[in-house]
DNA sequence: ATACATGCAAACAATTTGCATATTA
DNA sequence: TAATATGCAAATTGTTTGCATGTAT
């Protein structure tokens, strides 16, 4: 997902496009990875003096919602990142900078068989670490 | 791990061994799953009148440190289970009950070659769904 | 002009901590 | 009795909500 769909999107559904907004998006397009809501009022801060956490938290809450951007939870606080639509895949995420890299295995495949009786609603495959940058370091 | 080792080893590392901390025990060996410390309390309050999260909280903590129990987060709670230290496998968790099952297959190794310059510190694979129990529902 | 966005203040939920007291080894 | 465990109360952290005001369409 880029700025312009996402932008595209809201309009769409009738939300407003404003500059806190709009900042928002560049932020995460520019991040390449997951964020906190407290990494993103940091950024905030420096345009919008005053910007609070209520209205932090209700873009993401609402990017979320529209698939703008997708989420995990990471000791105990909420990570974001843009939404990669485009097909299945999973993360590696790294500890120190918080880039993530596409991982193509999924291993739901494999595991289908021996969960036969069972409903299967969702999975998570995540992998923590170091990138190549946070690792020279 | 099974009761008797766990107090084995609260007792090797200099901790007392109170009834609580043994009920704690029992709870989760008979519970097979992951709990929260809200289901914990829940279940404790009935012998012991007036018990308080902090030590809930404290003993979960605890348990965890020593490897007696393992965590993970769901919807922005930690949920524990009793430590399965055998081998690594990973889970499927029922969203309904939280009773787990053993996945065998492991993704691991097949990701390795893509993360070559990459220091990886560790991964999650869980499957979330309805087990057969709480299917037939 | 009207609906949506925001700030403020306050509430919430999950979890943690300091301190005094109670309990185990 | 000496060290650890617990309860109480209060604090912390991450997140959410009601309400009045401000702003984009």
């Amino acid at each position: 997902m880029n700025i312009k769909e996402a932008i595209d999107l809201l309009k769409d559904k009738g939300y407003k496009t404003t500059g806190k907004r709009k900042d928002i998006l560049a932020y995460f397009e520019k991040a390449d990875g997951y964020r906190t809501a407290k990494d993103l009022i940091t950024y905030l801060e420096n345009s919008y003096e005053g910007i609070s956490f209520d209205t932090i938290y209700r873009n993401l809450h609402l990017y979320n919602e529209v698939g703008i951007l997708e989420s995990t939870e990471l000791n105990g606080e909420k990570h974001f990142r843009m939404n990669c639509t485009h097909h299945h895949h999973h993360h590696f995420i790294c500890n120190e900078c918080g880039k993530t890299k596409e991982i193509e295995v999924c291993p739901m495949d494999e595991v289908q068989q021996s969960l036969a009786n069972y409903a299967i609603e969702g999975h998570k495959f995540e992998i923590y670490g170091l990138c190549p940058m946070c690792k020279g370091a």
